[in-house]
DNA sequence: CATGAATGAGGATTCATTCAT
DNA sequence: CATGAATGAATCCTCATTCAT
């Protein structure tokens, strides 16, 4: 049961993806949130951006909140399949949490616009928004999940910590550093910050 | 002259604080935004909360934007209070690490309220406003890079780690826990977490 | 270039008023400002009265203010239409006066919401919006102006005499006894005035 | 009865007058609208410019319409004892219309406050002040009418006209210029205009 | 007489969504 | 599929007036 909903889910985002008007509103969305700010990215400017008529947003979209959860669910995807390739890669957990790393502050230094959006922008929607969201970033923490207890097992990282706590410390510490850095208006290079954040947060982890 | 600006303000401080209407309504505001969400936080029901008229709300405040940042100014007082209380009470840096972060949690923890609104509600504010709420928190942040320094002085922590990346996992890792408790709807004791927290925070930072 | 802007402007006015709604909704304005008073002329109520939605109102019209100056833009206009058709009929300065007279006075004789509207309700604007109508009644006033130089180059008026004071003779008068017949809520015949206001105002200009 | 209701008032007004505090609103009242504008000249801002409390003005006006109202009462005064003065003097009707002007022209010219409020600030207050007004100008008018009426029958003026008409045609004449003259933001000398305007207005009248 | 803190009614405007074409 | 004109609900703030002191 669980299962065929999955894929009813995957079969859902394949169709709409094929679908050329769907990534392109999508993409609209983050340039219009990143440029105008979330609460001044009205449908009309992002379907303007988009270079469609407003109505044909709902031809893709059930409201203006579904276009937020899309683009977070698009663009989370890369953090996701980047994440899961370098858990493939078959290094160490410390390795791989060094990637981890590396990979976050490298899509988001890559993407100003997107790094805005889901640093400063999304995080103005409403409770129930931001409720959605966070179910789709679990995935994500799943993965950073799998690094960490992997560590534990090998005996990388100390076997009696708390695995949700030191989740919590890495995506917090993660999260803080480039939220600040594009509040700062990427006024320094964020890739350069990856040795130090390892260095400190394996010593948090390590046996 | 930077003192006698300090003096002033303090004056002001004062003198709203004594007008009870003033924090009657403060308090209200907590309660009416975390009861009813950022925007469904009419004026109008701030005011019915705090028993007054509307008219009287801009009586005190200049417009809703001034309540929110009171909110947050008057309540994180309470953090700043205890946490320079902290730091004088002379022990380690990081005996006041840990109780910084037990702090931090026992006050969200004993008020509920204050806790939805400055974890989800507050952040849904826009950008303008939490500028200026990232202003008052700058005070927070300034005494945790004041323990920091010392535990580096001292030989406690790190002496080569980067500062500015150290406090930023203390206080992402601090804050992304707290959030993750305030979204799971306080199921689980938040104080319980410190003791897990501050082991590894102070594996990270030692020397 | 002075030539294209007044292009411009005729087209965008044509513009506007090939688009119905537009015009209904100025003429509900007219009726909705006459019936209910400047002040008592909500939005909505225009909006009611020309039979269209509230946010109908915003697609034609940039603000309230917008429709009051539009309101007495499109009315003006049939006055100075008027006048300029009396002007080309080449005649004397002393018929065009007198029948610029009689189209002021039958113009508003025959619209009695009209009449109201720019004589008692539209003075009731604030100071800017009263410059822009100012700005709009100069056109009807420099054609008063052509008339008076053109008798006085003639030989009809008096040559020596001052042409703005004479202008605000004239003006001032014909207004003040408009005015007058709006407040006394059209009680008797504003036509019938005519031929001694004439007379009057002949008088004072004769050569 | 008449006479009574007449002698009441006068009572009224003079146990008004000599309370200091009435006038002294009064004439707060002429700079805070002058300064401000009709619509921004709050009852607290004719208070604080009469160096009163919010609350002391309800002891002295029944409401803001009030004190609009004796505003133009007080300072209509001026005009119409000026005005009983000049016909007193005896001259001919021709002399005392004259007067009449020049008067007009320099109390205004003299108070540059008063010439603000009486020529375009009071002009925007609601339809049913303007009534007021109006009826207190009624006193005004009938002095001029007095003048007209006494020129008509020694001969001076011509007896076959409208003294209505006439008076408005006066009344027009001297309240556009001044009101335009007021619009220039005094940019010219009011009383200099008063020959040519005497001249012009002498000829309409005369026989 | 005088004060001034408190009251609370009232309205222009925005923008997500629909639906006839 | 695509359009875009039309909709209408929803809210912050001002300010004349009151009344307890």
């Amino acid at each position: 049961m669980v299962i065929h909903v999955f894929i009813f889910f995957l079969v859902v985002i394949c169709l709409k993806r094929n679908k050329p008007k769907y990534m392109q509103i999508v993409d609209a969305a983050v340039i219009a949130i990143a440029e105008n700010g979330y609460h001044q990215a009205q449908v009309s400017k992002i379907a303007k951006q988009a270079g469609v008529a407003d109505g044909t947003i709902y031809l893709y979209f059930k409201n203006k909140e579904d276009i937020l959860i899309s683009v977070f669910q698009e663009k989370m995807g890369i953090f996701v399949e980047n994440l899961q390739a370098i858990i493939k890669s078959g290094e160490t957990a410390s390795d791989k949490l060094c990637k981890m790393i590396e990979n976050h502050f490298r899509v988001l230094s890559s993407d100003r616009h997107l790094a805005t959006v889901t640093q400063l922008e999304l995080r103005q929607s409403n409770k129930e928004i931001r409720l959605k969201i966070n179910s789709i970033l679990k995935e994500y923490l799943i993965l950073l999940d799998q690094i960490l207890i992997e560590g534990m097992l090998n005996g990388e990282f100390n076997q009696t910590m708390d695995v949700r706590i030191a989740r919590q410390m890495v995506f917090g510490t993660i999260d803080e550093i480039t939220t600040t850095w594009v509040m700062n208006e990427n006024r320094y290079d964020l890739l350069e910050q990856a040795p130090k954040v390892k260095q400190l947060l394996l010593n948090a982890l390590k046996a």
